[in-house]
DNA sequence: CGCTACTACTTGTCTATACAAGTATAGAAT
DNA sequence: ATTCTATACTTGTATAGACAAGTAGTAGCG
């Protein structure tokens, strides 16, 4: 092959090209798209050119394959918010503020009903819970509450979470393999409402997380922020 | 390459053994990964297929490919929450609610600053409005505003919205490239409160969403649900 | 009419090879 | 000592060919 003018990469360039018919209305949902043989034979490639191209779009979701069938324009799914859950305290750093974290509680209990049931556990099997308070100075801007698997994390009590955040901690001993996430506007009372040291009337943003690794589940926490004080922002990009 | 005992694919294999190798800590993140050609040999594989096989975990983030350089493997990154924002219409009849929309508002108007700007849009120019409320029979759930850019979307305004969702009407007409979101706690207050039809002290949630279609932007959006009627879930998945 | 076999097409996997292009290092030339 | 150069590695892209495996339709047989 003449490598003539290429600014781009042969695949992309059928990439760019199959993308172009979907986005221009030229090729619909469910149209057929040409196939391999045809895509190689239309832009001088092998068929393996032809093939890493349509495979790529098929891992971004935009055409579907079936073998012995063929390969058609995805129909656009719903879409998903990809939500970045940073460590809360490189959130509050890059707005310019100082991080502290209250530990309010840290040690091990047996499990009541709800968090066996969570955990996948016993109930009174021992369980590691935690309490957090992070701030701002002297701003409390977020509540979390950890239930974790001891299997899991064995060390967690041990662990000095005014350094180390809870989070960083068990990124590294407990690669997540899954999880699962509800985000939910509540209204805190009691404890949880001194700790955040906001009116009853205040919005909070609740972010409840179950992880999984080694095949359990690792964690379930819950993490509460005044809503005047925290959001959760995400992007979206294709291609 | 006698397929003699092989469930499943030669480059699955490779994968799988890589994947295995990090998971149980035998290779740490920033830790060197075998080069395809090790991998190749070690496996009796082709080199493309070594290659195929760590092509597809640098795009599952588990690794990081630096040519001349070589493999390696991936520091696990901040977790995402991938929240999938279905059509609300899906949503209430997936729970076994029975879906109505109420639409309040579908015009169009001149573009005010805070919309222009949102828009990429000068003053004044015109832009489509619409207001519509969300039920389960006659519980509302959901506020959803719109301001849309007339380019992308001329029949907006001409949508029966009782029938089709919007969300549904935008996916076909402007595929959306790229989206940005703002999850928050909020109160209502006003016009908004009484359309939900909630006491002044029920958090909500409130989603606010723009998209862009064609290289410019192409709607905004804010979703306001109560908090006891609505919540959003994600799930993620590695591997 | 209903079933089977065959054919033509599709995607999926894999090989062996080739060259391009980026990087690091050791050794030679300045 | 510094700079250049050769080389030995890496990943990135591309080719041409092969066989496997799945699907749809058609022709022929009972």
């Amino acid at each position: 092959m003449i490598r003539s003018e290429r600014p781009f990469a042969l695949y992309e360039k059928i990439k760019k090209s199959v993308i172009r018919n979907i986005e221009t209305g030229a090729l619909k949902p469910d149209d057929r798209v040409p196939s391999e043989t045809q895509l190689a034979r239309d832009f001088n490639a092998s068929r393996m050119t032809a093939n890493r191209a349509l495979k790529e779009l098929t891992e971004e979701g935009r055409i579907i394959r079936v073998q012995g069938v063929g390969t058609f324009v995805a129909r656009p799914g719903p879409d998903t918010v990809n939500v970045e859950i940073t460590s809360i305290a490189d959130q509050i750093t890059a707005l310019g503020g100082i991080h502290s974290a209250q530990v309010l509680l840290l040690g091990s209990e047996p499990a009541d009903r709800e968090i066996a049931w969570k955990l996948d556990l016993d109930v009174g099997q021992a369980v590691f819970h935690s309490i957090i308070v992070h701030m701002d100075r002297t701003v409390p801007i977020q509540y979390s509450e950890r239930f974790i698997n001891p299997a899991v994390a064995p060390d967690y009590l041990v662990q000095d979470f005014q350094k180390t955040t809870p989070c960083d901690y068990l990124l590294e001993v407990a690669p997540v393999q899954r999880a699962e996430h509800t985000i939910r506007a509540i209204l805190c009372e009691g404890k949880i409402r001194d700790y955040l040291d906001i009116p009853s009337t205040e919005p909070c943003l609740s972010l409840q997380r179950r992880t999984w690794s080694f095949d359990q589940v690792a964690t379930y926490s819950t993490f509460i922020s005044p809503g005047s004080r925290y959001h959760l922002h995400g992007e979206f990009l294709r291609g």
